[in-house]
DNA sequence: CGGGTTTGACCGGCGC
DNA sequence: GCGCCGGTCAAACCCG
């Protein structure tokens, strides 16, 4: 208990570093973004925004989830999004005030995943449900969306059935921005369970693949725009590739927050690093890491700057038409398929020239050597955020080095656990996109019932586990994080409540960045879910037996 | 009978 | 302009 107690103190203080450091970075972002905003052309900002300021404005073009709370909050309802202005502004404010609003997790639950939406503030919309969207400031600003991006989600065609009665108002979406999130998962069922409903509506043998590609549409709530494409991997039937698109409009199932706000993690950091890395800026997120954490292996191959497209024709479901970002969570081992893999892709990207793509595809591979349970999908919520830490933290250090430099040298000196962390540290505050996802994958926590345990998690570690326990929804083992549930997962993506024991664990992979399990959630309170079906009473009856 | 799936037709974008 | 291809529609079908 006192080496728990020791190790929240020092998490405390990282965590505070980290807001300093996050504000700063934050008044000089204003201080840039101000005078270059007051330049552009005005009538934009009356439209989208509601008396907000020009920093709000600042902050929302680069902070997504900041945006989508702001503006819920300012332009919607009363009450439900009050809450969600305070968890906007507390969230500015410190970050971890945000997080006591733990009863408000389902209003929360909703306005988050707009952090998918880019820059270009298109699918704000979405976040609104179509019975508020009547008559609200959303409604004019759609309209000048309309105006503006001349396209409607579907991108090919709106279904004429939701033409009518005003429900294209939801529909708008600007289709060059519009980011997919592809899931290359181990899986023998049909489709992976990721806590969402889904409905098939239609199947495609697609060119270079003969197995047939589904697409379903979430049916969570009616007008909800979410897609998703469902094909195995042409050269290895067991994977599982699952592209998802869209934001979803409404609160997610519990049992489906973590899969939703992951990929929304992702998209955002996808769009928002594309978005910043305009040629000649210098921003470029193409960075290849070797960050074995215990074998959890992942790469970041941003190809924007190179405009090449990274990824083998069969890991993509069709050529990117939107921007692509692809988890990869088969369980290749990190010294096989899944290393030569990345590092094909990295190096061998001429072999897909770029005419095959128009938007840049990033790559994350979270593979692990030991995954025998397939049904993984909320496990990788909180490992996207990790290793979008460890990302930032290779960025500065092992930024271009090559990647199988990192791996086929054991002998890589090992950085102490606080070394690693203030170099996380820095790199993550210098980082201003990962803002998003950290807000992002919180949210996810928050809105799936786990606030309790994420919020306590930053404040106190341990205490916030036990704490867990008196919120309505906890999972009761998410206090033992190597029981028999837990142990359903893969090695690599356990790291629940464990951080420094398992980051002291001898490591056969050489290029552990341990930093990046400070800010692990302890809980992975879903991720053993174990089912083909993706029906709400299934996941309800799971979540009651787990709790 | 309601909801989900199947499957051929259809549509639009894109390359030639 | 034509054909290919990805994506969607919707009637028919299936299932509990």
């Amino acid at each position: 208990m006192g080496e728990v107690r020791e190790e929240n103190q020092r998490l405390k203080t990282y965590l505070d570093s980290i807001m300093k450091e996050y504000k700063n970075l934050q008044m000089q972002f204003f201080d840039i973004v101000k005078p270059d905003r007051e330049q552009k052309k005005p009538s934009d900002d009356e439209a989208v925004t509601n008396g907000n300021d020009d920093r709000q404005q600042a902050e929302e073009s680069e902070e997504l989830v900041s945006l989508s709370l702001g503006r819920s909050a300012s332009s919607q309802l009363s009450e439900k999004d009050d809450e969600k202005n305070k968890s906007s502004i507390s969230s500015r404010e410190g970050k971890l005030l945000f997080l006591e609003n733990i009863s408000k997790e389902q209003d929360l639950g909703l306005s988050l995943d707009c952090k998918l939406s880019d820059a270009s503030r298109t699918s704000l919309v979405e976040t609104f449900p179509k019975n508020n969207n009547k008559g609200s400031p959303a409604t004019s600003f759609d309209d000048h969306q309309k105006e503006e991006a001349g396209e409607t989600w579907p991108p090919n065609k709106v279904p004429k059935t939701m033409r009518s009665d005003g429900d294209d108002e939801l529909s708008q979406q600007n289709p060059v921005k519009k980011a997919r999130v592809s899931v290359r998962a181990r899986c023998d069922a049909a489709t992976m369970n990721d806590g969402c409903q889904w409905r098939k509506y239609g199947q495609k043998i697609a060119k270079g693949n003969p197995c047939p590609r589904a697409y379903y549409r979430c049916t969570v709530a009616q007008s909800c725009p979410v897609r998703k494409q469902v094909q195995r991997c042409a050269e290895d039937m067991s994977i599982l590739i699952t592209t998802y698109e869209g934001t979803h409009n409404h609160s997610l199932p519990m049992s489906a927050t973590a899969m939703a706000s992951t990929t929304s993690a992702a998209a955002a950091m996808l769009l928002s690093g594309s978005s910043s890395s305009q040629p000649g800026q210098g921003h470029g997120t193409s960075a290849t890491t070797g960050a074995g954490l215990h074998g959890l292996n992942f790469y970041l191959s941003d190809a924007s700057r190179s405009n090449q497209y990274y990824l083998p024709s069969s890991v993509m479901p069709s050529a990117p038409t939107y921007p692509t970002i692809t988890l990869d969570l088969t369980s290749s081992n990190l010294s096989s398929a899944s290393l030569t893999s990345s590092h094909f892709n990295r190096f061998s990207s001429h072999t897909y020239p770029s005419t095959t793509s128009r938007y840049s595809s990033t790559s994350l591979s979270f593979s692990s050597p030991d995954q025998s349970d397939n049904n993984l999908p909320m496990s990788w919520a909180n490992n996207g955020l990790l290793n979008y830490a460890t990302q930032l933290q290779n960025k500065n250090h092992t930024a271009y080095q090559p990647y199988l430099h990192i791996k086929n040298n054991p002998s890589l000196p090992q950085q102490s656990l606080p070394d690693t962390i203030a170099a996380a540290t820095k790199a993550i505050t210098a980082d201003p996109n990962f803002q998003s996802a950290l807000a992002v994958a919180l949210k996810s926590i928050i809105g799936n019932g786990s606030s309790g345990t994420i919020a306590a998690t930053i404040g106190d570690h341990h205490q916030g586990i036990r704490d867990s326990n008196s919120f309505g929804q906890k999972l009761r083992w998410s206090t033992e994080p190597f029981s028999a549930a837990s142990s359903l997962l893969p090695q690599a993506l356990q790291v629940n409540g464990c951080a420094s024991s398992f980051l002291n664990k001898p490591s056969s992979t050489s290029a552990s960045q341990p930093g990046s399990f400070v800010i692990a959630p302890p809980s992975l309170p879903f991720s053993s879910l174990k089912s083909t079906s993706g029906s709400p009473k299934d996941n309800r009856d799971r979540t009651n037996l787990l709790s």
